[in-house]
DNA sequence: GACTCTTTTGAAAGCGCTGTCAATTCAGTA
DNA sequence: TACTGAATTGACAGCGCTTTCAAAAGAGTC
């Protein structure tokens, strides 16, 4: 049967007071005692059981990382790092994404009202109205990705889109000397969408040019979308010094395979470069000039502030920024192959 | 503060074996005092505490899927599957990866030793000896995935590699009259990769053919080493009726690349197949020829036999079998575009 | 009205653990 | 030897819940 803390205190002629010291304030207890009862947990094979201990110490030892959607590489690097990290700071991680007919206020209210976990990770990509009085609620640590709370009270993770789309549309307009972008970007609610096309606009600015609206467009971030879109644009967007801009790698990849199915070639007929830096982009004919959004890194700086917080509530609240990465490659243009 | 079962107690004027009562057997509480604790409940936004209520039943309808990886579309696409389906049982899901320094018996025993998980799902893709030990420790309900343990015990969900080698190689063979296929798969210990490697083999044999040991590569699944590999073989691997039958679409898309790149047409230089129709065998040019695994069905099909064994502890060992389907696209010659 | 049987309820034990508090032991000192 | 304070230990309450058991309340019968 199940091996608890009084089997192990009657192996070791101890109370189990003694062994519960030796588990968590081993100083407390006499050397020879305490050898005596780790002795016994090591031939008993004991394990203290979590949901005695978690109903003592109000405290579960597990935090969630709640997601918009499970679908793509993308989320599966931020889970990958959010993995590693929970294991390393001794934590378990429940993934949870509001998918499917949940909405993201009762999978939270669920998670944290049976107190199951101790504090949570909840990305955040579409402009939430009331996502301040949401998160209000609740009383253990949340860290929230992708969007940034104003509260003082919330950690938060984000990638500088803004810095990685500058310095995407500078290049292509300073050293690719770009003439006109051509935006194809996810949901207008989208907030990596809007900060993206606003950084862009300005770049062109910048340079007496300007983003029409007519060239840009809202997609969902689906490669069929984007092949669908471009396959009836792409000879009207075909010409020198023309790039389109998609808000990841699979609509841009899109945009390359209906380019080239048009009989254009790209980058010399029409330029084209992603975001995100998947796996993908690499794999593109030609090879994909992008920004490489750190994901997991995401992940696990995420809960790594979730442990911090954790440790230590009175911390103040910070927001890390994590810088993207330009990634040229050919796509967009003569450029070294990464 | 946190509101536990004696609040609603007081509130609705009964004990908290009442209370506990219309949480757990309805059925044996009148009516009207039945309604006045749904109310206070209702009114106080009660739930009961996971941790205490684990306590008492030895049940955390908590479950844990267990990868020896998460990188990737294919394992985020069994994360999405089953979490889908944990929720729509009721349980929660708790996701490890044995990557990293920590082995999977050693995760395992903390998942299950500290009792947090009712049961778990692990897969198993390399041919572990001592699997069968490894498991047999553990009293909680095991289903594996990519792997059948055939000790009458344990659930297992596997994917037909056989029948969708055969169906592809067959494809070559018959509809496309293969003369030799280069088979660049994964690890010697993968098992699926050998069991791919042998299908492969027996329709070669059936047609009077035979895989030679030469034409029989082992790399680890990524998109560079394929690269390479092919990078130095293709010139000679090229000619009528060759195909490359890579283990995965992304090795296959560095064949493709590599190919290309040196100058050969896809197919009609060499022909190249993949497996597991992830999202970029859509994407490659020429469009991938594959297999395609049910990945998130593989997922969700996991978590619901182990929650079937979960209510009836005493229902007979079953293995899923999955049936991968054949997907022709045009790098292996003409063919129907998808 | 007294009795039995059923339905409905509450008191209390206990799940496995932590932490408080008091008891015990052990040095060190007078 | 007696006395003190520090180090070490054990008894026990209690975390929030379920469940047994017995008591109370109704319902039905003679």
């Amino acid at each position: 049967m199940r091996v608890s803390i009084a089997d192990v205190a009657k192996r070791a002629n101890v109370s189990i007071s003694t062994v519960s010291r030796v588990l968590n304030r081993r100083e407390l207890v006499n050397e020879k005692t305490r050898e005596r009862v780790e002795q016994a947990i090591r031939d008993l094979d004991y394990r203290p059981n979590v949901f005695a201990r978690g109903l003592m110490l109000q405290r579960s030892e597990i935090v969630a990382l709640v997601l918009p959607d499970v679908h793509g590489e993308f989320y599966s690097e931020i889970i990958r790092g959010a993995n590693i990290q929970a294991r390393e700071q001794g934590y378990h991680l429940v993934i949870s994404s509001s998918e499917g007919p949940t909405d993201m206020g009762s999978l939270l209210e669920d998670l944290i009202g049976r107190s199951l976990v101790d504090g949570l990770a909840v990305m955040v990509s579409e402009q939430t109205k009331g996502l301040h009085r949401l998160l209000a609620k609740f009383r253990v640590p949340i860290v929230v990705l992708d969007s940034v709370v104003e509260d003082g009270v919330h950690d938060s993770v984000v990638i500088d889109q803004r810095a990685g789309a500058l310095a995407l549309c500078r290049h292509l307009v300073q050293a690719r000397g770009a003439k006109r972008i051509i935006f194809v970007g996810g949901p207008t609610t989208n907030t990596d969408t809007t900060a993206r096309l606003q950084a862009c606009a300005e770049v062109l600015g910048e340079a007496g040019l300007r983003l029409s609206p007519d060239d840009t467009y809202h997609l969902d971030f689906q490669y069929d979308s984007a092949f669908v879109l471009a396959g009836e644009r792409v000879k009207e967007w075909a010409g020198e010094g023309h790039f389109v801009f998609a808000a990841n790698d699979e609509m841009a990849c899109g945009v390359i395979d209906a380019a080239t199915a048009a009989g254009l070639h790209v980058p010399q007929d029409l330029a084209v470069v992603g975001f995100d830096d998947t796996r993908i982009a690499a794999m593109t004919r030609p090879p994909l000039t992008t920004v490489r959004v750190p994901m997991s890194q995401m992940g696990s700086t995420a809960i790594e502030l979730l442990c911090q917080r954790l440790a230590d509530p009175q911390r103040s609240a910070t927001c890390v920024s994590l810088r993207p990465e330009l990634i040229v490659r050919e796509s967009c243009g003569e450029g070294q192959r990464d």
